[in-house]
DNA sequence: AGCACGCCGACT
DNA sequence: GTCGGCGTGCTC
């Protein structure tokens, strides 16, 4: 009897692949474990095994695995089922899912390695130039890579130079797999066991009387076993005996000491210093904790509604706490990366031997070894604190899911597919574990406050600060009168200065937020109108002062700034609108005393750079801080008494149903950044509209109004929470055969859904990578089935793909898209 | 998604 | 006349 194996690939194709096994590999083999397998003509792609059976496919011969590459199922089932509701529900396929659920060094493709023929004769006479290249190359190169060739021919398509090449019997392939987990190894020393008594030992120290530097060494080597009983890194003893590698490897070479590794791992967080005592709930948290007991005993979902700085994460320690001591897992979801360094250091005073962090700025091998933990079910992986992807792991026993700052957009994975939200997704992956799940947050979202609000979430509040701190002091500034009155200096308000000053003066911190970074979003010929744009986008180039730049904040195309207009030559270019960088400016010359820093998507390109910033704002280097939303999010700095919007209305006139939302949100989280301790905060939000609704309610902190004036009119124009929305994309290169494909789609849409079906229509950035852009808006009702709407959605899909003008206009799928 | 095959314009 | 551009189709 034959034997095979239906495996999942890691692409964007739904079905799946049925591969040739043997008896033995059909037994060892299980659900969950991966393999190696050829696809297509000659690569090879690491695949997850679905299902092992005896039915051979019909259509097709089926090809044999490659090669089995683990002992164990590294996906356990209850994964496979959470991954399969992700796909179907948010209209990916599998394949996809898998993707960016695997860390990357469990996706091992394969690479194609040009190698010299053995034995080859070949007429250098007979080779074209380029292919003498290579072959000169490889003379001194054993083995070339694709990306090698391409820069030893320096051009992009290489694949005829390589067929002629193999033609002429130069040169060989072959598709290399490599393992790309590699554990980290610490090189550690200790004496070699000859010397292990008195006497050897003085013979050696005799010996080695010429040579100062190894003596010395091998003394500091017995002060370290002494004082510390502990295995001794080769680092430490270099440094300790003040000698360099060299010397320590003479004494190995000569046998006097032996060199040996351990294992280490690469993610630890254990904290010496750390407390092991709790702290003490007040009594707010304490009532909120057993409201939030109170719900998990009913199953329900609960929503924590904390004011910002109400001590919300210490309610949450008191829960991981608790759900440890049971043995089981928990996993504390965080909306950015960035915020997982802070909470890790508070975190850590309690739990230091039980946290791991997982998140995509790990390195590959970081991320393979949080894997292995949590899959072996280790402690020290008991408490994962990650981003959304943490949501992927193979938890074999959750107990409890956090979800920090529920509201916040960045749970949505926007590109590529699976366009998931993590929120979303942890419920559902929560009652597949039968863990409890609470959602946290200062300003919920409309979403999850009308669960509570409806009884299908448990709901718990905390409405005062911590310590009784007051909340901030928010104060509305009109920039247009001020501008009328020529108080403006550059954009800052006279009150927003006064409050900079006074807040310097007494030593505390300031941040200020603007919505844009670069130093003006538009630049403008005042002779002639002209205005430079993205050659590839719809979009004005943004300057960059610093870096004396244009950019496209889209496709990142960039040029010099040039201060001549290239349309008519005059020298009067002007900019319109300003960001960060032009904020960080104005405030040099406003207050050339202050040290200032920036925080945005340019000042935080590399790893750590982000930590480096909020580090030394931490520390007090600096006393004004600028950014972006990155600014915004949770973060705690215990010195900032002020903060400064430098304008409001950039967030309100988003043409979107949540512009309003993310308003409040935005602006109540920031404003929570001020007056953490202590003494009352200050917040001053400079606007065109101070009679704006939503700048009302955040000026009061009357989450209540906004969300039921939100509610009122998302009921009225049929937007969630209660119903429900899935978008559709359509991009291509030609803009008449966008038009006619989407304007296709839509129709058909329209015919089969019940549902209302807005558009297609020009997003206010209608081309974008040199891609034209339309969007439609499927809107499903109270009461409409979204499974059967999906349904309908893939049929269509498939019609539209048979046509073939259309084939190729890309459609994505966004559920519930934000 | 890759990657081959296959058809058309711009160069030796 | 070839080289290399990209559209089309398939992958167990």
């Amino acid at each position: 009897m034959d034997y095979y194996v239906d495996v999942i690939l890691p692409i964007p194709l739904k079905q799946s692949f049925t591969y040739l096994i043997n008896a033995a590999e059909a037994s060892f083999l299980k659900k969950g474990m991966r393999v190696a397998v050829p696809f297509g003509k000659s690569k090879i792609y690491t695949a997850i095994v679905q299902d092992v059976h005896t039915v051979p496919p019909q259509a097709y011969e089926a090809k044999e695995i490659h090669e089995i590459l683990d002992e164990q199922p590294i996906v356990l089932p209850v994964q496979t089922r959470h991954w399969e509701w992700i796909a179907s529900y948010y209209l990916c396929t599998l394949g996809e899912v898998i993707r960016s659920a695997l860390p990357g060094a469990f996706l091992l493709e394969s690479e194609t390695l040009i190698l010299k023929k053995t034995g080859a004769t070949v007429d250098e006479m007979e080779l074209k130039d380029d292919e003498f290249l290579v072959w000169e190359a490889l003379h001194h190169q054993s083995a070339l890579k694709i990306n090698d060739i391409i820069e030893i021919a320096g051009k992009k398509t290489i694949l005829p130079l390589l067929h002629r090449l193999l033609n002429k019997g130069a040169i060989q392939l072959k598709e290399e797999l490599y393992e790309q987990y590699r554990p980290k190894l610490v090189r550690y020393v200790k004496l070699a066991a000859r010397y292990d008594n008195e006497e050897a030992l003085q013979l050696l120290l005799e010996a080695l009387k010429r040579a100062p530097k190894q003596s010395r060494a091998v003394l500091s080597l017995f002060q370290l076993q002494a004082e510390t009983r502990k295995p001794v890194k080769t680092t430490d003893l270099e440094k300790e005996s003040q000698s360099s590698r060299a010397v320590i490897k003479v004494l190995i070479d000569k046998g006097v000491l032996e060199e040996y590794h351990i294992r280490v791992d690469r993610v630890s967080h254990a904290d010496p210093d750390g407390d092991s005592k709790l702290q003490q709930l007040n009594e707010d948290q304490q009532t909120a904790l057993n409201d939030i007991k109170r719900s998990f005993s009913d199953n329900k979902v609960c929503l924590l509604h904390g004011v910002t700085s109400s001590g919300k994460t210490q309610v949450y320690m008191h829960l991981i706490a608790q759900t440890l001591a049971q043995g089981k897992q928990v996993l504390y979801l965080l909306p950015e990366i960035a915020l997982t360094t802070q909470l890790i250091s508070r975190l850590s005073t309690y739990f230091s031997t039980k946290i791991s962090v997982y998140h995509s700025k790990y390195s590959m091998n970081e991320r393979v070894e949080v894997w292995n933990n949590v899959l072996r079910g280790s402690e020290k992986a008991s408490l994962v604190v990650g981003a959304r992807s943490a949501l992927f792991l193979p938890f074999k026993d959750l107990g409890l899911i956090i979800v920090d700052e529920e509201h916040d957009g960045s749970f949505k994975q926007f590109d590529p597919a699976p366009r998931y939200h993590a929120r979303d997704a942890a419920i559902v992956l929560g009652s597949l574990h039968g863990s409890q799940i609470l959602l946290g947050s200062a300003t919920p979202s409309i979403e999850s406050y009308y669960n509570a609000q409806s009884g299908k979430y448990g709901y718990s509040k905390i409405d005062r600060r911590y310590g009784n701190v007051l909340m901030p002091d928010i104060e509305l500034v009109d920039i247009k009168e001020q501008s009328r009155k020529k108080r403006m200096k550059g954009h800052f308000s006279e009150r927003l200065r006064e409050e900079i000053t006074e807040t310097l003066n007494e030593g505390e911190q300031v941040i200020l937020f603007q919505n844009r970074r670069g130093y003006a979003p538009i630049v403008e010929c005042t002779t002639c109108g002209h205005s430079p744009q993205c050659p590839n986008c719809d979009v004005s180039l943004t300057f960059h002062k610093h870096r004396n730049q244009l950019r496209c904040h889209y496709c990142g195309h960039h040029k010099a700034f040039e201060p001549d207009c290239p349309a008519c030559g005059s020298f009067t270019l002007d900019t319109k609108g300003f960001g960060t960088e032009q904020v960080e400016q104005e405030l040099r010359e406003l207050f050339p005393e202050a040290v200032v820093g920036r925080m945005d998507l340019d000042t935080t390109r590399g790893k750590n750079s982000y930590a480096k910033i909020i580090h030394a704002f931490e520390n007090q280097e600096m006393d004004i801080l600028v950014g972006t939303q990155m600014v915004t999010k949770g973060l705690d700095f215990r010195n900032v008494n002020l903060v400064g919007i430098m304008n409001a209305d950039s967030l309100l006139n988003f043409p979107d149903f949540r512009a309003h939302e993310r308003c409040y949100q935005l602006l109540t989280q920031v404003a929570g950044r001020a007056g953490r301790t202590k003494k009352r905060g200050k917040v001053i939000v400079q606007t065109y509209n101070p009679y704006h609704q939503i700048l009302k309610q955040v000026s009061t902190s009357d989450y209540e109004q906004m969300y039921a004036e939100q509610l009122y009119e998302r009921e009225l124009y049929r937007y969630p929470p209660k119903n429900r929305l899935i978008r559709i994309t359509f991009r291509h290169r030609e803009y008449n055969r966008l038009n006619e494909a989407a304007s296709w789609f839509v129709q058909a849409l329209k015919q089969v859904l019940n549902s209302e079906v807005l558009g297609p229509e020009f997003p206010p950035i209608a081309r974008i990578r040199n891609q034209y852009v339309k969007n439609a808006l499927i809107k499903i009702g109270v009461g409409q089935s979204a499974a059967k709407t999906k349904n309908s959605i893939k049929r269509i899909e498939k019609s539209f793909n048979a046509i073939s003008q259309y084939r190729s206009v890309r459609v994505i799928y966004n559920v519930d898209h934000l």
